[in-house]
DNA sequence: TCAAATGTTTGATC
DNA sequence: GGATCAAACATTTG
C-alpha cells in the first residue's frame, strides 16, 4: 500500500507527537519484521530520545540521540499513534507522552535498530521528490529496460510504487513498455514533470487508500478518488474514452490507455 | 478454489 | 559484472 505519498503522510502525522520525546521502553513480537533480535533492539531503544523523523523514498528513518530506528511499511505496515494493539501489532514503542504502534498483517515491513545506516539500505536511489530533471534524464539514459519497471526500481529512484507509476505515465502520455533510454529529452521531461506533480498532488490529498492504508491517526487518504487508470480496467479513459487496458509488466498489474499512451 | 494485492529480496538466467 | 525475470515471503479479499 504505502508509496512515497503515503509514507510522507504517515511521517507528517506522527512526527509532531514523537519528535524530542523519550522512549521509555519497546516491545517486539515478529522476527520477520524485527530482524535484529527483540532484546537487543529493545535494549538499544530504551532511554533514547527521538531527534527527528525523516523519509527517503519509502524508508522512514527515526533519528535517535544514539543510532536510528528504521521503519519500512512494506505492503501492509501501519504506524499508529496511541492506537490499541491488535493481533497484527508487531512492535510497540512506549514514549513519555504516548504510544507508537506498528501493525503489519503480512509482515513484509521492517522495524529495526541500527547504529548507523547500513550499506544495503543506503543504496536506495535518490528520493523521487528531490531529483532534478538533468539527473533524472542522465540516469534514464544509462539504463536498459522499460520505463515502468525502472520507475519501480528503488535503486534507480526511491519512492515510486505501482499506483503512482501507472498514474504518472498516464499523465505524461507515455506507454509503460517504452524503453527508458529511448525516451526523447522532451518526453523524459514530461515524465519527470508529471512524476513530481502526481506525487505532490497525492501528498496534498494524504495518499491513496486502496484497501487498508491509513495515516498515523488512522485516517484514510483521498487520492484514490482521483486515480485515472490504476484499478480502472475496462473503464473509459478520462481523456479519450478508450477502455483502460490492464497488462502484466514486470510481474505487476499495469494500467494504461492504449490510445493516449504510445511507445 | 483461484487470482490478485500498494513491496523487496533472492537466485537463476541471459 | 550487469541487467532482467520469476519466485518467494504471509495474509486477506473478491
Amino acid at each position: 500500500m504505502p508509496e512515497l505519498p503515503e509514507v510522507e503522510t504517515v511521517v507528517r502525522s506522527i512526527a509532531p507527537h514523537i519528535r524530542n520525546r523519550k522512549i521509555e521502553r519497546a516491545e517486539f513480537s515478529s522476527h520477520r519484521v524485527t530482524r535484529g533480535g527483540f532484546a537487543r533492539t529493545a535494549n538499544a531503544l530504551a532511554g533514547r530520545t527521538i531527534q527527528d523523523v525523516r523519509r527517503h523514498g519509502k524508508q522512514i528513518w527515526i533519528a535517535l540521540d544514539h543510532g536510528f530506528l528504521y521503519v519500512h511499511l512494506g505492503m501492509t505496515g501501519k504506524l499508529l499513534w496511541n492506537a490499541e494493539p491488535t493481533k497484527y501489532t508487531r512492535a510497540v514503542l512506549v514514549l513519555e507522552n504516548g504510544t507508537l504502534v506498528y501493525d503489519d498483517v503480512r509482515q513484509f515491513g521492517r522495524v529495526e535498530y541500527f547504529k548507523k545506516v547500513p550499506e544495503s539500505l543506503g543504496r536506495v536511489g535518490p528520493d523521487a521528490m528531490q531529483l532534478d530533471f538533468e539527473d533524472f534524464y542522465s540516469r534514464l539514459q544509462r539504463r536498459a529496460g522499460l520505463i515502468k519497471p525502472l520507475l519501480l526500481n528503488q535503486n534507480f529512484l526511491g519512492g515510486v510504487g505501482n499506483i503512482y507509476a501507472d498514474e504518472l505515465l498516464f499523465a505524461a502520455r507515455v506507454h509503460p513498455r517504452t524503453p527508458a533510454a529511448r525516451l526523447s529529452k522532451e518526453r523524459a521531461r514530461k515524465v519527470h514533470r508529471e512524476l513530481l506533480e502526481v506525487l505532490r498532488l497525492a501528498i496534498e490529498h494524504r495518499g491513496s487508500s486502496i484497501s487498508d492504508y491509513v495515516d498515523g491517526a488512522g485516517n484514510r487518504g483521498a487520492f484514490q478518488q482521483m486515480h485515472n487508470v490504476y484499478g480502472k480496467e475496462g473503464q473509459p479513459c478520462p481523456r479519450c474514452g478508450t477502455p483502460i487496458r490492464r497488462i502484466v509488466l514486470g510481474q505487476r498489474g499495469t494500467h494504461y490507455c492504449p490510445r493516449c499512451q504510445r511507445v
